[in-house]
DNA sequence: AATGTGCGCAACCGCCTTACC
DNA sequence: CGGTAAGGCGGTTGCGCACAT
């Protein structure tokens, strides 16, 4: 299952871990941290690389890092954000508390890949059968496909920040009715809140209409899009790279 | 029992981005 | 502003295992 373990022609180890180097690298990272990759394993004692370090790190070593089959929640998170922005898989694991970005694209090539492939091309049957009725109330239940109305890593991104706790409405009034949220609800930074209004437009504004009589944001509109639950969404912790980008997008 | 084949996944590789000088 | 180093990301590979023949 793992490579043999050998050595380049620098006496660099490469291969399988063993247990006393895994002990090694935990001892080490946990004690003093990782400011430098490069110059760790010559201070914890090890054959390796630095990048062979970081990844063992970040894939295995690291704590609360899991492993096993994924739930179906877990699932979904990656196919909806697969089918918004592709192999991004740095973002997905960023929605997966505990998975790191190899093992969803691992997850990804041996068991979603050509399940999605097949369910997308029963989606498109369906949708052509639709094609004289593109504004049916019924549309409103594809979100993937009618959502687009700003790009697909922007939506996702306004998703994470929505989801973060430094914009997501205050305790004040997260309890008040869906139809009062507006952008004034969020804590977002005051040099750029006009700007993501410019940008953005009614998206912060204006109510989703998903269904006939019942009306709710748009933010919690992406939220039931992408199936995320309120544990996952707590655990995001994006919220400083979240912000820049959004600061980014809108300069 | 021996051999072949496909799958799953840890690890590697190369490129890109960012930070620093 | 250009060069360099380091970190991060996504594609790919290699190998052990399970199952089929």
């Amino acid at each position: 299952m793992v490579r043999a373990p050998s050595f380049d022609k620098n006496g660099i180890k490469k291969g399988a871990w063993s247990e006393d180097e895994d002990n090694k690298l935990r001892a080490y990272i946990q004690r003093y941290g990782h400011p430098n990759w490069r110059e760790l394993p010559k201070f914890a004692g090890l054959s390796r690389c630095g990048k062979s370090c970081r990844l063992r790190w970040m894939n295995y070593l690291r704590p609360n890092v899991k492993h096993g089959s994924f739930t179906k929640e877990e699932e979904d998170v990656i196919i909806r954000v697969h089918n918004k922005l592709g192999n991004k898989w740095s973002k997905m694991a960023a929605l997966l508390p505990g998975r790191s970005d190899n093992e969803i694209k691992n997850y990804w090539h041996t068991h979603l890949k050509d399940r999605v492939r097949k369910e997308q091309i029963v989606i498109k049957n369906e949708q052509s059968e639709n094609l004289y009725e593109p504004h049916d109330a019924n549309a409103n239940r594809w979100p993937i496909e009618n959502s687009n109305f700003i790009n697909a890593e922007q939506e996702v991104e306004i998703l994470l920040a929505v989801l973060s706790s430094d914009l997501a409405p205050s305790s004040s009034t997260s309890e008040s009715s869906p139809t009062s949220l507006s952008v004034s609800d969020y804590e977002v930074p005051c040099d750029v809140t006009p700007q993501i209004s410019d940008t953005f437009g009614n998206l912060w504004m204006e109510p989703y209409l998903p269904d006939e009589g019942s009306i709710i944001s748009s933010s919690d509109y992406m939220f039931s899009s992408f199936g995320l639950s309120d544990e996952v969404i707590s655990q995001a912790s994006l919220q400083d790279e979240i912000i820049d980008d959004l600061f980014l997008w809108s300069t």
